[in-house]
DNA sequence: TTGTTGACCTCTT
DNA sequence: CAAGAGGCCAACA
């Protein structure tokens, strides 16, 4: 009783092939790409989940990938707004990650998104599903 | 080389 | 309703 059905409706058409950037150097991973190139068509003043970023590369079982992909987003180009992405409960779980554990929260502020103990102010209002802004049809 | 961990999410009991 | 386990892919030991 693992996975007594699985919907395969993905049909997700991913054209983009960006240039490999991996945190290790690596050209191979193409899940981090992708990651990284939704996190940075993230507008300003909005947040996104891992949750969705993975589900509209097709994997919504990925999210953890997703986070790992943005421990080596500090020091990609162009520098990739982690800051805007958070749990699915709106949540600055990586916050501790960042270089101080207020940047996220300043970077935040900078975006007119307020945080509140750890957690985004009407993270359902500034909530920022590429799914969906993006449009699959 | 294999095994474990990890900025998560979803299902099952 | 709450808690536990499973699962994805990649990096580290």
């Amino acid at each position: 009783m693992a996975n007594p059905v699985k919907p395969n409706k993905s049909a997700k058409a991913i054209s983009e092939k960006p240039k490999a950037i991996l945190p290790s150097g690596r050209k191979d991973a193409s899940f981090f790409e992708q990651v990284y190139d939704v996190v940075r068509l993230v507008p300003r003043g909005r947040v996104t989940s891992y949750g969705a970023i993975a589900a509209y590369l097709g994997t919504k079982m990925s999210a953890r990938m997703v986070g790992w992909a943005m421990n080596g987003a500090h020091h990609v180009s162009p520098k990739v707004p982690a800051h805007r992405v958070v749990n699915r409960n709106g949540m600055l779980s990586g916050k501790a990650h960042f270089a101080t554990p207020s940047l996220m929260e300043e970077l935040l502020a900078k975006e007119k998104v307020f945080v509140k103990d750890n957690m985004i102010q009407d993270f359902k209002t500034k909530y920022w599903d590429p799914s969906v802004e993006l449009s699959l049809d």
